[in-house]
DNA sequence: TGGTACATGTAACATGTTACATGATTAG
DNA sequence: CTAATCATGTAACATGTTACATGTACCA
């Protein structure tokens, strides 16, 4: 019961051990394919905050299964602090954008080397652009979930600030026209 | 000489140092103006960078000013280790967005408590743009900077492409019509 | 029967955050 | 003379990353 305050990533696993028990393999998977896009997790977080939940008693681990196999339940205190989480004003997003700092400094890169780089990375932003958006027609498929849809909008209107972007930088980084 | 190999963090401060010799308050100053709205980084972390980078001997020590300033000037190897950094292909950026969380566990959450935290965001949103329109009129008065006015290009797009999708949430999320 | 995917966990380290301690200089 | 700002630095801790160790079950 060391009781520190939840964080962003503790309070997601407990958002997904409301729709019922799961084991720390499969919040890493459940996680990575719902939150995935705009908040990282590894496996290596998740069983910490498994562990450190576990003893601060908001998650209870049931009997092991096959392959050891332990599910996790969330427990009143969990819920609790779940929704306490839940209630608070949320951080301001934070971006760390590599790219940029290259770009910001791109007067000491060879120009071609900066632009074959600059390349690389729209290439990039147009796969993922065309996976949320394959996402979306899966969702939209199925019975409307405004929760889950207005994240993958949010990833689409990104990707495609982003496009333009890239396809409005001056040639001194863009490279030749 | 330990030699861990650059963060981006301690390249970005070796940029800064190529413009001349600065001091860690400085320097902390110059990166959050330069880099502040996609690289975030606090004193603390500039002080050990610069320690770690002395050690290394990627940068030197001169001789302490008025209250006790000590700038330091990035030497060869630092030059050398700058430019190794800049050619490598950056990562792709990484995105936290604690109020895309709240959303996608929105149905736990009354509908008014959701439509007052996100009209709350939508209102920073609004703002950074501002801000950053006010930076971009300043920049384009001066003589003209592609490497700086393409990150800060990238943040408008990036706020009106964010503002559009608060615009445009469901009820369910944005609240009443 | 051998490879792949499943599954848990630890260790070591890098990075990021918050708070504090200390003192110098400047402006009002 | 006193408050604000400048300036350096440390300490403690939280979070994030990478690599590894161990073993199970399924499927071709």
């Amino acid at each position: 019961m060391s009781s520190r305050n939840l964080n962003a990533t503790a309070a997601s696993l407990l958002g997904f051990l409301h729709e019922g028990p799961l084991t720390g393999w499969d919040l890493v998977a459940t996680a990575q394919q719902r939150i995935g896009d705009f908040w990282s997790l590894t496996q290596s977080q998740v069983y910490r905050e498994l562990a450190a939940m576990a003893a601060d008693g908001l998650i209870e681990a049931g009997e092991r299964g096959p392959r050891d196999r332990r599910p996790y339940l969330i427990t009143d205190a969990g819920r609790a602090a779940f929704a306490q989480w839940l209630g608070r004003n949320p951080d301001e997003e934070t971006i760390r954008f590599p790219l940029l700092l290259i770009v910001v400094f791109g007067r000491y890169l060879p120009p071609e080397r900066l632009a074959e780089i600059v390349s690389h990375h729209r290439k990039l932003h147009a796969a993922r652009l065309a996976e949320y958006e394959r996402a979306r027609e899966q969702l939209t498929a199925g019975p409307a979930d405004a929760y889950h849809l207005a994240p993958l909008d949010f990833g689409i209107r990104y990707e495609q600030a982003a496009l333009a972007w890239f396809d409005a930088l001056p040639p001194e980084i863009r490279g030749a026209a």
